[in-house]
RNA sequence: GGGGAGAUAGUCAAGUGGCCAACGACAACAGACUGUAAAUCUGUCCUCUUACGAGUUCUCAGGUUCGAAUCCUGAUCUCCCCA
């Protein structure tokens, strides 16, 4: 993996910059759509790379390992091979896991014992397993295996927690060093930073993390729930420590505000399951504000569901129509509004590095924040 | 014409003397959702009130009772069976 800086914001700590994988090239700041079990729900591989653009997308480790397993996708040749994306993939570790399914696993040393969400059945994630699955999987970045804190987390907790992070990054490290790709391309490995919402312990964990060398950092454990300025002041804190010189992924963010907000701060990669999981629930990103599509208010509006989108449907589209799609629960209404907030999101990336390169963010940023996060 | 069953809030549907403004489901309305246990979840849902609470209800009209959606009488309507 190769990370290009290509241009960066005089006003703030935005950069505009490029990743070159095997699978070919992600032109950063960059949002992933979210395909935990190898597809993005609602989404087809052509829609994703033809009509939104996505340039990499996500997979899950645990969700895979359970499901189909990985005899399946390592008998398929790899998720490349089995889902028919041929662009760049990142598979996150598990490590969200841990925190989303903290009532059926347990935390140790060694790793974590899951149950499965599925039947119940006991499973063990160690940090070297992690890496071993996620070769298997065969994406493009794997990300080292952590524990993603809760929000609220006491201080004392976060900090063991933390350094706990920090031993299976260890080990993670060690085990990818001694292992190899399975398929014939490079695969790299993303530590990440934890440490709550503590300003020492995200300095110490940065830290840790930047001492690791890795081709790219991620920054893990926020928008868990603490508030947005939280989020953006160890967001800020963690990228001033972190090497300038490689890709940061500020993990599971975010809002379209978040989003600029992370870019401004100098962040490279996003990744957020909500505009599919709440296209699916009937929110609609716009560029001129959120919808809630369900509202009574727009069953007879038959304007354009966004007039401004650069996404086709979205012109083409009246509300009323959508609302009608996503109210009687038709498959078309998750489909059209995934589309087009995945869409959004990809412009409002698409424009942040258009903006950064021309000079122009910081304004443009502001303008924004306000139109893009204002209620319809 | 004869016999039988039934009418409960937007719909379906429990309740068959007090714990009933009335189970539940659906619909409707609103909200939540941030490295996906989510096409999920939560709330409201007779009227008025932010709420506390108050006021009207269980086809209609009488009646029995301290007390009725529940018992009695009649009316109206619906459905089924036989001719």
């Amino acid at each position: 993996m190769q990370f290009n800086l290509l241009a960066e914001c005089k006003d703030t700590k935005a950069r505009a910059g490029e990743i070159f994988t095997d699978h070919g090239k992600i032109e950063t700041p960059i949002f992933m759509p979210v395909g935990t079990l190898g597809a993005v729900k609602a989404v087809q591989m052509s829609e994703l790379k033809n009509q939104i653009g996505a340039q990499i997308i996500l997979g899950n480790t645990y969700h895979l390992y359970l499901r189909p397993g990985t005899a399946i996708i390592e008998k398929a040749g790899g998720l490349h091979k089995f889902n028919g994306w041929d662009k760049p993939i990142l598979t996150d570790s598990g490590g969200f896991q841990v925190h989303s399914l903290s009532s059926i696993r347990k935390i140790k040393e060694e790793g974590v014992e899951f149950r499965s969400h599925i039947d119940g059945s006991k499973h063990f994630f160690s940090p070297e397993g992690v890496i071993d699955i996620q070769r298997k999987i065969g994406a493009d970045i794997i990300m080292a295996f952590d524990e993603c804190t809760p929000y609220p987390c006491e201080l004392d907790y976060a900090k063991k927690s933390m350094h706990l992070t920090h031993r299976w990054l260890e080990r993670c490290v060690k085990r990818f060093a001694e292992t190899e790709n399975a398929y014939g391309y490079s695969q790299t490995l993303f530590p990440i930073v934890q440490g709550s919402v503590y300003k020492n312990l995200r300095k110490e964990s940065a830290e840790f993390i930047a001492s690791m060398g890795a081709e790219g950092n991620a920054i893990g454990g926020l928008s868990v729930g603490e508030p947005d300025e939280d989020m953006y002041e160890m967001t800020e804190l963690v990228c001033d420590i972190l090497p300038k010189d490689k890709p940061r992924y500020l993990m599971g963010v975010g809002t379209p505000g978040n989003i600029l907000e992370g870019i401004s701060l100098g962040i490279d990669m996003f990744d957020c399951v909500m505009p599919t999981r709440n296209a699916r629930n009937g929110m609609i990103f716009t560029t001129q504000g959120i919808i809630n599509i369900r509202n009574e208010k727009w069953k007879d509006d038959f304007s354009p569901i966004d007039e401004y989108s650069d996404c086709e449907l979205m012109r083409t589209h009246s509300k009323a129509f959508l609302r009608h799609l996503v109210h009687t629960g038709e498959i078309l209404g998750a489909q059209i509004s995934s589309i087009n907030n995945l869409s959004l999101y990809m412009w409002l990336v698409t424009e942040a590095r258009k903006k950064i390169v021309e000079g122009t963010f910081m304004v443009w940023k502001k303008e924004m924040m306000e139109k893009l996060m204002r209620r319809l």
